[in-house]
DNA sequence: TCGGAAAGCGCC
DNA sequence: AAAGGGCGCTTTCCGA
């Protein structure tokens, strides 16, 4: 059964749908009963269709109501549109219209006072919309993958408003202690004493009592008058000097980062009540990784991850999916000879077992230039090689990169489909130069598809893997979200799950049942290994 | 004075 | 040791 729900001027109207398509009845909510509306109507464990899990969700997780499935209709739409699989579809033929318009701003979740002022404009027809999705993955005729994405695109949105709203649990004053030793205490609107020092020691080994290390032109300019030869200020340039401002200036730069992108103004900002909230953004990467909008969730560095604390009593069961991208490469590719060094633990030491490369490091730098299209360097020369270890998944992905130098579009195991290349043609009449930017571009292009095929794939065996990680946890405990083993983390192919201490081991086994699941459900008898390191920590910085 | 671009670096 | 793909954030610079 489905319940759809939209916003009218005279409340929230919800239209209960059979699983045939029937409609059958309509019913008027006004906003504030609408959580426990829903709670009781939980209990039959309809899909919940909405325009926007970003837009519904939050007040019913605020008032203590969890729903176990939903279809976030934006986020099909988006998939929908694009897809090759759907592309002869009503929905994919038709111009584009409301639905194809981004999220509306997020009205203020945390606010009470949704609509005093005035009444939200009517959603667009939901449950005409879903009608018109429901056709496209039909007629797909793709053995019901685009169905599957969506059906996971969906439960990860469910997943991103539940891990803002549990939050990460994070200790201020660990935070605080951390960035008081590295920097010294805090001086507002300063530098802090040990970077001041550190700011003055360059100063010194430049010879530049002005200098603003800060400044990239001023710093550039410091270092090019002290004789020596670089072009930037960047880190791995300046690694490769033989000078006494190497040490310090290395030094400057990780801690003037730890400043300014997670210092105090950050922790003010982003964490309160012991938790970190970032907001997450599902399908918010073209590939469908998830994006995030304020706090740079998915890049905290590793720097502050002693802050991330579980409570009194509880633990973190954390998980990394080891070599996501290559076993996900192997499954989708159906490359025997690498699905097999897929079986090991290890994948790149399975390459080595396999005879197909000598050393793990062969292993490491090849897959890299296979999946991001490296021609220099290590995996460079790495290339004929894993060529000869596993040709059917090298074509693979040869092949889509020559696609993405035509012009042409790919797509994800699922059917996640890239955008169209653009400019990527030239006639007769161009110039040389022209021709050979062109042609950068074709194969600038040409590495983003060779990309988008693996990394796009891995997000949706990432998706799959929360998705059913997510279901298991529920059942582990009782009572509301926060009191049952949750997660509260995620970054690509990495979960965290806050955990009281006495169910962590069930939860360990969770993990590894899952990211199994994820892979026979994406890649059904292919015999690739997901293989996930878990450990069980208090403190997220003790996870490997 | 404001806002976008670029540099640089953190994460996967 | 970096390279190749995808991001977000902060600071400074520079032009409108």
């Amino acid at each position: 059964m489905l319940l759809v729900l939209r916003a009218t001027a005279r409340g929230v109207v919800a239209t209960e749908i059979s699983d045939e398509g029937e409609e059958r009845a309509e019913t008027v909510i006004a906003e504030s009963d609408l959580p426990a509306w829903v709670a009781e109507r939980e209990r039959a464990r309809p899909r919940w269709v909405w325009n926007d899990t970003a837009r519904w969700y939050p007040p019913l997780l605020a008032a203590g109501v969890r729903v176990e499935r939903c279809v976030d209709l934006r986020l099909c739409h988006a998939i929908l549109r694009n897809a090759i699989a759907s592309a002869s579809s009503a929905l994919a033929t038709a111009e584009r219209d409301g639905w194809d318009a981004p999220a509306p701003v997020r009205a203020a979740a945390a606010s009470d006072a949704l609509f005093d002022l005035e009444p939200p404009p009517d959603d667009d027809d939901p449950v005409a919309e879903w009608r018109r999705q429901r056709d496209a993955v039909a007629a797909a005729g793709d053995g019901g993958r685009l169905g599957l994405l969506l059906a996971a695109e969906s439960v990860g949105a469910l997943v991103a408003a539940e891990m803002r709203h549990v939050g990460l649990p994070w200790s201020v004053a660990e935070h605080d202690r951390l960035l008081t030793e590295h920097l010294g205490p805090r001086i507002p609107n300063g530098r802090p004493a040990k970077l001041e020092a550190l700011a003055e020691r360059l100063r010194e080994a430049l010879d530049a009592p002005a200098l603003n290390p800060d400044s990239q032109p001023d710093l550039l300019r410091a270092l090019q008058n002290a004789g020596l030869r670089v072009e930037s200020t960047s880190k791995w340039e300046v690694r490769e000097l033989d000078h006494p401002v190497v040490e310090p200036l290395l030094e400057y730069k990780t801690l003037s980062r730890l400043l300014t992108a997670n210092g105090w103004h950050w922790l003010e900002e982003w964490v309160s009540e012991g938790r970190f909230r970032p907001v997450y953004v599902p399908g918010g990467v073209v590939t469908g990784r998830w994006a995030s909008d304020g706090g740079g969730a998915l890049q905290l560095p590793k720097q502050v991850r002693s802050a991330v604390v579980p409570d009194p009593g509880w633990r973190f069961v954390v998980a990394d999916a080891s070599q996501l991208e290559p076993r996900v490469l192997a499954a989708m590719s159906g490359d025997r000879a690498m699905a097999r060094a897929g079986q090991a633990t290890d994948m790149y030491q399975g390459m080595v077992d396999t005879g197909a490369v000598e050393t793990r490091q062969q292993a490491k730098y090849g897959m890299l230039g296979a999946i991001y299209g490296g021609t220099t360097g290590e995996s460079g020369r790495m290339k004929p090689r894993i060529e000869r270890a596993f040709p059917v998944a090298m074509a693979y992905v040869e092949a889509a990169a020559r696609a993405g130098e035509r012009g042409d579009v790919v797509s994800t195991w699922l059917g996640r489909s890239s955008p169209p290349g653009e400019g990527l043609g030239y006639d007769e009449t161009a110039t040389d130069v022209q021709k050979r930017r062109t042609q950068q571009r074709a194969a600038a292009w040409g590495r983003f598809t060779r990309n988008f095929v693996v990394q796009g794939t891995a997000a949706e065996w990432a998706l799959c893997w929360m998705g059913s990680l997510r279901r298991r946890l529920w059942q582990m405990g009782s009572g509301p979200l926060t009191q049952r083993p949750h997660l509260a983390f995620f970054v690509h192919d990495e979960l965290l799950v806050h955990t009281p201490a006495t169910l962590a081991d069930e939860v360990a086994a969770a993990l590894r049942e899952s990211a199994a699941e994820a892979g026979r459900l994406l890649f059904g008898g292919m015999p690739v290994e997901f293989a996930v390191s878990v450990a069980i920590v208090e403190r997220y910085s003790d996870a490997k």
